[in-house]
DNA sequence: TTGTAGGCGTTATCAT
DNA sequence: ATGATAACGCCTACAA
């Protein structure tokens, strides 16, 4: 555990000439570089963090908070985001919580006492007031899901536009009996959106919605669940939007168990685009996010929003999306 | 960005009476105690994590070093890890190398630096020196792939035992023909161990072994398409051994659009357990690693290794596995 | 080119 | 119960 003045003193120089090797500032001549990396290099000399960052005004380390890492769907915004982060010199953390809101706001700490310079909130589950507070006072992007009204700023796409798209393409397709799946987290973004956009254009056709309250699950489970008692109430039901291709898979399942043909019987749309959605049989129609890019642009704005201080102002990007147009309906 | 004497000053008391109010530590009267609570409600000081670490010998903080976030296998692992560290008062940080040494190497400075106080090493690909210079100086521990003849401590489970359960249970159902299939990152341990408890079982039983080199990708494809390549050349093989799960997907859907009948005609064993493998049709015997245990293991190792100077020794922990059989053989 | 010394924000020891 | 002060390890004017 040697530290700088150990090294100075075994290299027979002051600490500053020791700190300029170390970071290649200020002129040393070639002879004193020499004994000073020696010295190192028999210390084993390492600096420390602390000391240094101390000094600093930035850490360069980022936070990504994210539910936690069993979701094949995050895995590209992480890229994105990690990409950008290592053109730029900058390190990325990545937590999980879980929707646990007691480890949310634990990990918030670590922006708060500056360990971390910024955070990129990916499906947060945060409260207005507590996001507004830290928004104000630090560096935060949201990712995908957000707080309408929230003061903090956002990357992320039309769920409303997509979800318009998709249904409208079912309808023209005939179908007169839509329900819609979902895993019971009601009070995501994402999901009130596709509701809204999915109830608007049933309306619009005059139809009726189909939508009854399921389990809280990762939503394999959910969707084979919810498949069963929604053909078991509503029989005439003949395509299913579902808000994830993993529930898309569990509706499957229960047609298969039922032997229902897809996509001749009954039709699905899901979203994610995920590998599910190729796994799948039949493939399925899914709306992908372009998630490298939503990452890399949240970590645009936010490294921006730590090294410009001007820069604060409240900013709403609105991503494309693509449909992946498949075998399941 | 007030700091702890800006919060003295508006209190009229000293930076150790702020320092003992904020830590909980020492006596304060209830009467200054308020003052203090005001002033730093007032001014919304926040304690700099710096400051503080900076005279601490440890910082709480241990990083995981993974893959990257988009293998549901790894889920449970990190949440055995996070438990334990929650229980313990730790804080865990992810981080992601794709399998990249210049960013493996990028996140150890974490830890040379002491920006975290240890290491947990999922699937790492550095070489034995850069392993055991680390280990020697730092706290670390490999879970599940580990380096052989490392000094550094380690918790997996038995590959070759669980191997040769799997083999064996294939011939005894009569198989004269088992494929060994995985993605070509024939460096890893795990891929070692499983080829040589598949070539040994065969020599057993007199039986020829098969094997060709694949892609190197997340598995779906590449057992797609060593599936359709072995088969064109040894169409006698009656059943596959994969080394991951999505690999036996890869397989199934080559068979699938071959219309073999799975396990009629081929059967197909598999490892990880996770989803893919109950999604599938039909769905796949294949071996659980239990990772939630094996997370917590390896944190309560790192732990005492970190806490405890005198706690250095090598650990080696193999815990049990289990084999679901499922419809795929 | 090299050294001196002050300060980054906090905690802990030692007085008072 | 409270305050003064010396570290913690490092960087960087400023001086030499």
């Amino acid at each position: 555990m040697s530290s700088i003045d150990q090294v100075a003193l075994l290299a027979k120089v002051s600490v500053a000439t020791v700190s300029r090797v170390i970071n290649n500032s200020g002129n040393v001549s070639p002879e004193t570089r020499q004994r000073v990396l020696a010295a190192v290099e028999r210390l084993k000399y390492q600096p420390n963090a602390m000391g240094s960052l101390l000094r600093k005004e930035h850490t360069g380390m980022i936070l990504v908070m994210l539910h936690s890492v069993d979701n094949p769907f995050f895995a590209p915004i992480v890229q994105g985001i990690e990409s950008y982060a290592q053109t730029n010199g900058m390190n990325v953390l990545i937590s999980t919580t879980y929707g646990d809101p007691s480890r949310e706001s634990h990990y918030l700490e670590l922006v708060k006492t500056h360990f971390v310079d910024g955070i990129l909130l990916i499906a947060n589950t945060m409260t207005l007031e507590v996001l507004n507070e830290l928004s104000t006072r630090f560096p935060v992007v949201q990712v995908l899901e957000y707080l309408e009204d929230s003061e903090a700023s956002r990357v992320t796409i039309d769920f409303h536009a997509a979800t318009v798209e998709l249904i409208e393409g079912l309808v023209a397709k005939g179908h007169r009996h839509i329900a819609f799946v979902h895993t019971g987290l009601e009070h995501i973004i994402s999901t009130q959106k596709k509701r809204q956009a999915y109830v608007e254009v049933l309306a619009k056709h005059g139809l009726p919605p189909y939508e009854i309250p399921g389990p809280h699950d990762f939503g394999y489970e959910s969707g084979a669940q919810l498949a069963r008692q929604l053909l078991e109430t509503h029989p005439q039901i003949s395509a299913f939007f579902a808000t994830s291709d993993l529930i898309a898979t569990g509706i499957l399942s229960t047609l298969e168990a039922m032997d229902v043909q897809v996509p001749k019987d009954k039709a699905i749309v899901s979203f994610d685009n995920t590998v599910f959605a190729t796994l799948s049989r039949p493939t399925l129609t899914s709306v992908e996010v372009n998630g490298y890019e939503l990452g890399s642009q949240a970590m645009d704005y936010l490294f921006r929003r730590i090294h410009q201080k001007k820069y604060r102002d409240k900013v709403c990007l609105t991503l494309p999306y693509t449909i992946h147009h498949r075998d399941s309906e």
